[in-house]
DNA sequence: TCAAAAGTGTTAGCATTACACCCATGC
DNA sequence: GCATGGGTGTAATGCTAACACTTTTGA
């Protein structure tokens, strides 16, 4: 398809195109996300969401990915990367009218080394169920990407993407009570995860005192989400 | 919050803002969906969902529902109309960069009679789903939204929104047999609607031959989609 | 031998599915 | 009385949730 000048009707809204990345990682049995603290006008100093505008012949899930790797210099790449929702509110940008397409991104274990980068004073992991207070609409983002999170979770298999590639159940097990924020059943989670037959077993891990435990990694037919 | 003038950073890509909507209505027990035929270029004479572009200072949703009105003279409101997915691909609109906030309407039953308004050459209802080819990527856009549109109909009670305000269950099944594309068994059905709660017999209906139908109408305590 | 973490089965309740006949009405 | 559409019950199965002790290791 060739792209011709851009010619549109006059009662044509220009608006700002933006895209914002709510990136999840889990560390230490917690829910953590992503945030970057302001170093520019407004909300100067206050944490959001990584985020910019979108460039000329970039795609949306382009530019989501450019702006969590130059906001945060996250060299991992996300395991799972979906849009979720378009916040596009009158008055949400005092700058003027600016949507915001916002992503949802999980990043797997290890991520949780990043750095600053672009127009921002810092990066750092929080608490996605009890962030600091959050800059624009970021905390209505959150709110609805944790929503989106958890609906996933049951859906696809999304709690193995925050696990490196072999993991215990244990280990699994804390990825959904932490996503859910609720205690499981360790006999019921066992029985459910493996009776999907989408776990495979591979050695053990003996680390720590305790018993050692059963190392898995997804198996081949791993599905992954859908809608 | 005071709206300043727009000032964006030059990396602040300019683009045409739109909405579509995919309206869904219950006509002869089939799933129907609302198409114009395009008056204009491109895809001129080519069935597409009613959309344009976002007004200065226009919501999104405000702008889905004039769409909605201008375009095929609906004057019926949507019973539920939600935001589902964003279409942004370079090289969707050959005008150039024209990014989509899709919409999911669903009209009442009533609604079938539509006139076209606006630049277009016809409104019509189609089959959800065997459409006519339809411009732009709105094949996509009309899948993507028969998929939300199943989950919402398991997850809230969507499929009430299709009938008038009193309904029999022989209707309400039709309705969730037409959206999920299966026949359900009668008796099933109508234990698990009723034991929901949500139904409230409200007298009879005696139309044509055959034994009169209960009527119902949704209870007082009417819970609505979530997410 | 103790602390720490991993692993293991059974039962009861609930929801889902499959399945076939009688009832009320208009013609 | 028959055609049309509305209404009803039960049994089997599978899934979910609740529940406590044993095993393996390091210190």
């Amino acid at each position: 398809m060739t792209t011709q000048p851009l010619v549109l009707p006059p009662q044509a809204t220009q608006v700002g195109l933006a895209v914002d990345v709510v990136a999840f990682a889990m560390d230490a049995g917690k829910l953590q996300v992503l945030l970057v603290k302001r170093g520019e006008l407004p909300h100067a100093r206050v944490w959001a969401m990584p985020g910019g505008f979108v460039q000329p012949g970039e795609e949306l899930h382009e530019a989501a990915l450019r702006e969590l790797r130059t906001e945060t210099s996250v060299h991992l790449e996300p395991r799972h990367l979906e849009q979720f929702y378009t916040f596009g509110q009158v008055g949400r940008d005092p700058r003027g009218r600016i949507v915001s397409v916002a992503h949802l991104a999980v990043l797997p274990h290890g991520a949780a080394r990043v750095v600053p980068g672009g127009h921002t004073l810092g990066a750092e992991w929080h608490s996605a169920h009890q962030p600091p207070p959050l800059a624009f609409d970021h905390q209505q983002i959150l709110n609805r990407a944790l929503g989106r999170l958890q609906v996933r979770l049951e859906y696809a298999n999304l709690a193995l993407e925050f696990l490196p590639d072999s993991f215990t159940l244990p280990e699994l097990q804390v990825v959904y009570e932490a996503i859910q924020n609720r205690k499981l059943d360790k006999r019921n989670f066992r029985k459910r995860l493996l009776s999907q037959g989408v776990l495979t077993p591979c050695g053990e891990r003996r680390i720590g005192v305790g018993r050692p435990a059963q190392l898995y990694r997804r198996a081949k037919n791993a599905r992954v989400a859908a809608l």
